[in-house]
DNA sequence: CTCGCTCACGTTGTATACAATAACTCTTTT
DNA sequence: AAAAGAGTTATTGTATACAACGTGAGCGAG
């Protein structure tokens, strides 16, 4: 694996997600390769996935700087996401096969697992969920779909995302994955739509509820 | 505008879209950037370009070649784009306003010049579908929904699409601008969704049959 | 004859130097 | 004083040299 630019990329986001870097800041490469401790080459190569998946955003000549993320930007994320894995279910539901089945049901029995109990494990939820979603995604076998949603599904919103489940939140993502097998038992790819659709929107809320929440802290903090 | 890179990006694209280099073939850097005329650094840049639109595919170990589009790759495309656009028309319809409206109605009126008479101007239609299509995108007002749109839609798939038509089709074409912009002006997000949806399907069927080599759209449609 | 190992070559990754270009500032003019 | 222009600086684009790595071919042993 490219060790460099990967190291780049990984440090680049990090710094943008955890708001080191703020919304709006000028990024020079060289800048940046010094803080990362490499070369601007693959400084450069870093900041072309980055501005492929958003994060950052290049002026009008080639300046690149930190792209701000409005509650409307991450609405359109999700919004894109319900549609984009809905139609990833609906399109696995059409081909699914029972060991694909099989394995989908083991990864939600050890979501569930995780969730049980006095105190959640979010580590092992949001591994398992990530994992029930990718199978999904593959059985749906179609690349540019991989490929889109991948530029899409931002792990730290997600992970923001989930900090801020009660346990109900757990309980229903566990019985909506229940619901999902059934689709696929049943080869129904409206069924399984649906309740991806839903599934991904429900989240969004989660998400949004905990944003205000947020911001309402901040603005009386300030 | 960047020279070098956008040249090795327009020069690898038409080596691949005219078949001069076949669907399988390695691309060397090296060799890309002697036939370029530029040194390696701006190709590798094109290739990350050409990677994300899945013209090109690299190996498990970061080779590249170019990739093949069967049939199913094209028919995926033209799924994902319908229910993008059909998205984006929604979202457009919800937010337009008259200055918009009426900006769409000139350009569909200069795309219905374009294809009546005797002979169609296929040129004229395409820059003018091209536009249509474009204010709307804009209209919806998602830059993650464009930034998708904008490395599904190839322009070369359109063209060869636009071949296809017979004098039917792109009246057809031009009718179906018109129910948009009958969606749009009464806000009705559903309709422009669904018209739009059915809009790009179309235009699959009809690269499909070409691509069959049949006709049956022009027989169908005339 | 086949399997495996090693060495050479081809290809990509990284660093650095230089060229081009856009932004900023300071000066000058009206 | 405000605006325009030129020179300076900051930043990105490109080329090239070198390093790392995987691949394949050729050779030797079983």
């Amino acid at each position: 694996m490219a060790k460099a630019s990967d190291k780049a990329y990984d440090t680049i986001r990090a710094m943008i997600l955890s708001g080191e870097l703020a919304a709006g800041d000028q990024l020079a490469e060289e800048t940046l390769a010094e803080r990362c401790g490499v070369s601007r080459t693959p400084v450069r190569d870093a900041l072309r996935r980055l501005e492929a998946e958003l994060l950052v955003r290049r002026s009008d000549s080639q300046r690149t700087f930190v792209s701000d993320w409005s509650l409307d930007d991450v609405e359109d994320a999700f919004e894109l996401r319900a549609m984009l894995e809905g139609m990833a279910a609906r399109r696995a539901a059409e081909r699914m096969d029972q060991a694909t089945i099989e394995r989908l049901r083991l990864c939600n029995a050890r979501l569930g697992a995780a969730i049980r109990g006095a105190r959640a494990d979010v580590a092992s939820f949001l591994e398992e969920n990530r994992l029930f979603h990718e199978i999904i995604l593959k059985a749906a076998d179609s690349r540019r779909l991989a490929s889109l949603l991948g530029s899409l599904i931002e792990q730290p919103v997600v992970w923001r995302t989930a900090q801020h489940y009660g346990p109900g939140a757990f309980a229903r993502s566990h019985s909506e994955h229940e619901d999902l097998l059934a689709a696929f038992a049943r080869g129904d790819g409206a069924w399984a739509e649906a309740v991806m659709a839903g599934h991904i929107r429900r989240a969004f809320h989660v998400y949004a509820d905990a944003h205000r929440g947020m911001t309402a802290i901040d603005r009386g903090a300030a």
